[in-house]
RNA sequence: CGGGGCGUAGCGCAGUUUGGUAGCGCACCUGCCUUGGGAGCAGGGGGUCGGAGGUUCAAAUCCUCUCGCCCCGACCA
């Protein structure tokens, strides 16, 4: 391709509404645009990087014998009605009405559609197992896009189905997809771990997920420096640091004023771990005090895995119940339902004395309060692993993809049966796996760029290698320019060539930021030593190679060096 | 949905406090010149100042409403 007739829009500053790494420079470098909030353009650099991503999970994909389809983007309401989610979810779903009145979706994900399929078309054991997966648009109305197209509206998702007879079908299937997408994800260049986490609204009982490490990432994850435990926070157990009992005797203390735990610890001069933190709760409506340590958050996730679907309570709703303000909260004296946080079990603590303006110092476990004991707090850095103790590590990370057992939710409510061996009608046992190719591109570029620009992993760059003529002017360069062009795209590179007549400072400023992992420079300062320059975006390395047989150099130079870079890694 | 910020030329910004007929850099067009890290000179085009209403002799600037975008939080099937 010719950059000069190649639209690669490149901005010489950062744009003002971007935050992520990923996001400046994926625009700056000419790979996208946003058109509204969560909607973006893949301009051609871009789109090329999504259609060699797509292009490796297919192999992959097929590679375990999974099938590709498409499905509908646009849904007919009476399918989800039937799994329950036409209204369970709420404004997230795009909903619109045809022409005839009748209610329709915008597909925010394919379970429903796929499992009609089955449910239409499998009959036997026999049709069994079955893989299906498609690399389709799918739209959520979510509440906040962000990060450039980390987090939009629109996007492009591959998302396979398997169909079971059984548990151990189940299985098999979803270890295939996890092995697949260890591969699809190795291939991509990036760096990422495979984390438990919440089945969620899923549905099923057993899911992971698969996080790119990056600053940019809305999740964190949990991940053991020992024996190897890996969990997004939203589920992550952990065992908070040992503190040490200060054997206070119990008394009331004049805490004016003082509400917060930072207020009260710095009052005190002693540390938030000596504190009980008290957030009342209402879960069906119902209060529920909620103890935690001080230096804890409260999970309310877990949380409401014990009380129920809960809410934090308002503050009318806290003097109503407790008869203090939320700031002097403590755990005695009130008939609600206690759940602590296990770290609490043992020790004194300062907590509020119900009264407001006082706490009271030197409560005890089992003497002044006896709760329900669960782990309720978000694990952090420095916790230890529930399972070998050592020190934990927290991480935010992208979630790039997800795996999930989905058992028989959807075949369930949408009647995918077949028929067993004996004549026994059975429902289909599901999983679903997700990835989102715009995440790995986004991930890629989060963890591989420099102060001029992006560093492509070589499998998903837009081009193989970049072609610079530096001087337009010099018909030398010119001449060899064109020859290398045409017989490296004939050895079988992806070739850009920049053939713009403009100053050699915007053509190598322009190729460092787009980012492809070699450029050949062709520049009269080496031409005349009868020599161009070989040069690796991401090492800097450069590399000199004689004129003379030029192309089946730089190709057998990269081969070369790509084996060896594959190896040092 | 709660909190904060921002909308002025294609992009990045100043001007808004204190109302007086819109500016800078880059990009773009023409010509000259230049070619190893976003050159230089000369000339030129381009803006209903997000939108609507109001106050005023006069509004980018003040007031009211509204739309959009970004960030934090909630949400995220």
């Amino acid at each position: 391709m010719r950059y000069s007739r190649m639209f690669i829009p490149t901005l010489r500053e950062d744009p003002a509404e971007s935050e992520a790494i990923s996001h400046k420079l994926l625009v700056r470098a000419g790979y996208v645009r946003q058109l509204a909030a969560g909607l973006y353009i893949y301009l051609p650099l871009g789109w090329r990087v999504i259609r060699k991503i797509n292009g490796i999970m297919k192999e992959e994909m097929d590679a375990i014998g999974a099938q590709e389809v498409s499905m509908p983007v646009l849904h007919p309401s009476e399918v989800w009605e039937k799994t329950g989610r036409w209204a369970d979810i709420g404004d997230e779903m795009f909903r619109l009405k045809d022409r005839g009145g009748r209610d329709m979706c915008l597909g925010m994900t394919h379970e429903e559609i796929m499992t009609w399929l089955a449910a239409h078309e499998i009959r036997s054991y026999r049709d069994l197992p079955q893989s299906w997966y498609q690399i389709q648009t799918k739209l959520r109305d979510e509440a906040r896009p962000k990060s450039g197209i980390l987090r939009t509206r629109e996007f492009i998702m591959k998302d396979s189905y398997s169909f079971d007879l059984d548990e151990q079908g189940l299985n098999q299937n979803y270890n295939l997809h996890s092995e697949a997408y260890d591969r699809i994800f190795a291939r991509c260049g990036l760096q990422y771990y495979r984390v438990e986490s919440d089945p969620g609204m899923m549905g099923g009982a057993t899911a992971h997920e698969f996080m790119a490490p990056s600053p940019a990432g809305e999740d964190q994850v949990a991940l053991c420096t020992g024996c190897g435990y890996r969990a997004n926070v939203e589920l992550a157990v952990s065992m908070p640091s040992k503190v040490e009992d200060p054997g206070w005797p119990r008394e009331e203390i004049h805490t004016p004023e003082k509400r917060t735990v930072e207020e009260v610890t710095a009052f005190l001069g002693i540390p938030a771990s000596n504190l009980i933190k008290s957030v009342l709760m209402m879960a069906d409506e119902k209060p529920v005090l909620a103890l935690v340590r001080g230096d804890q958050e409260l999970h309310e996730k877990k949380f409401s895995r014990l009380a129920g679907s809960c809410r934090p309570a308002a503050k009318d709703e806290v003097r109503a119940t407790l008869g203090v303000e939320a700031g002097f909260i403590g755990p005695f004296g009130h008939q609600i339902r206690l759940i602590a946080d296990s770290s609490l079990k043992e020790g004194s603590w300062v907590s509020g004395a119900n009264k407001a303006h006082y706490h009271v110092k030197g409560i005890r476990a089992g003497v002044d309060f006896n709760p329900e004991w669960a782990d309720i707090h978000v694990a952090k850095e420095g916790d230890g692993c529930a399972t070998c103790a050592k020190p934990l590590k927290v991480e935010r990370c992208i979630e790039i993809g997800n795996i999930f057992k989905l058992g028989t939710r959807y075949s369930s409510a949408l009647g995918a049966t077949y028929l067993d061996e004996g004549g026994q009608s059975k429902p289909i046992i599901m999983g679903s796996y997700g990835i989102g190719p715009a995440r790995i591109m986004a991930s890629a570029v989060e963890q591989k760029n420099d102060a001029n620009g992006i560093i492509w992993p070589e499998s998903i760059a837009p081009f193989d290698l970049e072609v610079v003529v530096l001087n337009m002017g010099n018909e030398q360069a010119l001449k060899i320019g064109e020859k290398l062009y045409s017989d490296l795209a004939t050895l079988g590179f992806d070739v850009l060539y920049d053939d713009r007549d403009d100053r050699p400072g915007v053509k190598m400023k322009d190729a460092d930021l787009i980012g492809i992992p070699w450029q050949v420079v062709v520049g009269d300062r080496t031409l005349k030593e009868g020599q161009i320059e070989l040069k690796n975006r991401r090492t800097g390395e450069v590399s000199r190679l004689p004129v003379e047989g030029l192309s089946l150099a730089v190709s057998d130079e990269i081969r070369t060096r790509r084996q060896k870079g594959s190896k040092s890694k």
